[in-house]
DNA sequence: TTCAATAGTTCCGAATTAATGAACTATTGA
DNA sequence: TCAATAGTTCATTAATTCGGAACTATTGAA
C-alpha cells in the first residue's frame, strides 16, 4: 500500500534540453500529440489500443515517465489506470511558442509522410505491374 | 587526396525527431545558437576558443556532424578549416517557427540560468559570511 | 619540395543510456 | 477473497555516446 506520488518537476526546473530530448522519440511525440489533442482521457494502455504499434508495456511505461519528468505531462492515478494531461499551458508561460511549434512541425511531417507513403505505394504497384 | 564531400540531407529528408535530438544536447544547442547568431564565421575550433568549455575535438567534430546530418547546418571546407552556416531559412519553409521557438527558448533558459546562478552566489556568500 | 603547424575526421574501447521480459504492486469489481 | 486490469520496477541485454590516439588534408614557411 505504497502509492508513492509520481514525480513532476516544477515549472522552473523544466529545461529546453529535457523537452527536446523527450520529444525526439517518435513514440513519445505520438503519445504527447495525442494527449495534447485531448481526444480521449489518456492512459498508457489507451495509447496501445489507439495506435497500431505493438510496444511492450514496460517500454511504454518508461516513455510516459520520461514525458512526465521532462515536465510535458501530468499523471495521476484514476482508479486502476492513469490519467495523463498535458502541461502545455504552464510550459507556454516559460517557453512561449515552443510546444506549439513542435506539435505543428510533427503534424506537418506526418502529413508529408503519409503523402510520401502513398506515392511510394503507387510507384511500387506500378513497378510490380510492369515486372509481371 | 580523398576529399569526400560532406553529407547534407535534402530538405524533405529532414525530420522533426532528428532536429529535436540534435538540439537536445547542451553543447550542440550552444554551437547552433552561435552559428545562427552569425557572430563569427563558425568553425569547429572557433567554438572552442569562444566558449570556455574544454571539449575534446573528436567529440566536437561529432557534434558538428550531428548538427549537419540533422539538416541544421551546412559545412564546407575553407582551406584548412570548416565554414559552417545555418540552414534555418530552408528548415523554416518546411517547419515554420520551429527553430525560432527553440533558439528563443534556449535564450530564455540561459538568461534564467544566469539569474539563478547569480542568486545562488549571493546566497552562498551570505551563508559563508554568516558562518564566520 | 619538404616539413611543421593547424583543423578535422576516423577508429575503437570504455562508459552511459535505452529497451524489454519477468516479476511485482495497486485497484477494482465480481 | 480472488481474478482481472493497469502500471511499475528490476535485471539483463542492446544501442549510443564519449574521448584518446592515430590518421588525413591544407597551408605556409624554409
Amino acid at each position: 500500500m505504497d502509492v508513492r506520488p509520481l514525480f513532476h518537476p516544477s515549472l522552473e526546473d523544466i529545461t529546453v534540453e529535457g523537452i527536446l530530448h523527450a520529444l525526439s522519440d517518435p513514440v513519445r511525440v505520438a503519445i504527447f500529440a495525442d494527449i495534447v489533442a485531448q481526444e480521449y482521457p489518456h492512459s498508457c494502455s489507451m495509447f496501445l489500443t489507439v495506435s497500431d504499434k505493438a510496444i511492450p508495456k514496460s517500454t511504454l511505461s518508461q516513455h510516459f515517465r520520461e514525458l512526465r519528468e521532462a515536465g510535458l505531462i501530468r499523471g495521476e492515478r484514476r482508479g486502476v489506470e492513469m490519467h495523463n494531461t498535458s502541461r502545455c499551458a504552464e510550459v507556454e508561460k516559460r517557453f512561449p511558442g515552443l510546444l506549439g511549434a513542435i506539435v505543428n512541425a510533427h503534424t506537418i511531417q506526418s502529413r508529408d509522410g503519409a503523402r510520401a507513403k502513398k506515392l511510394a505505394a503507387k510507384r511500387s504497384s506500378r513497378r510490380s505491374a510492369k515486372s509481371k
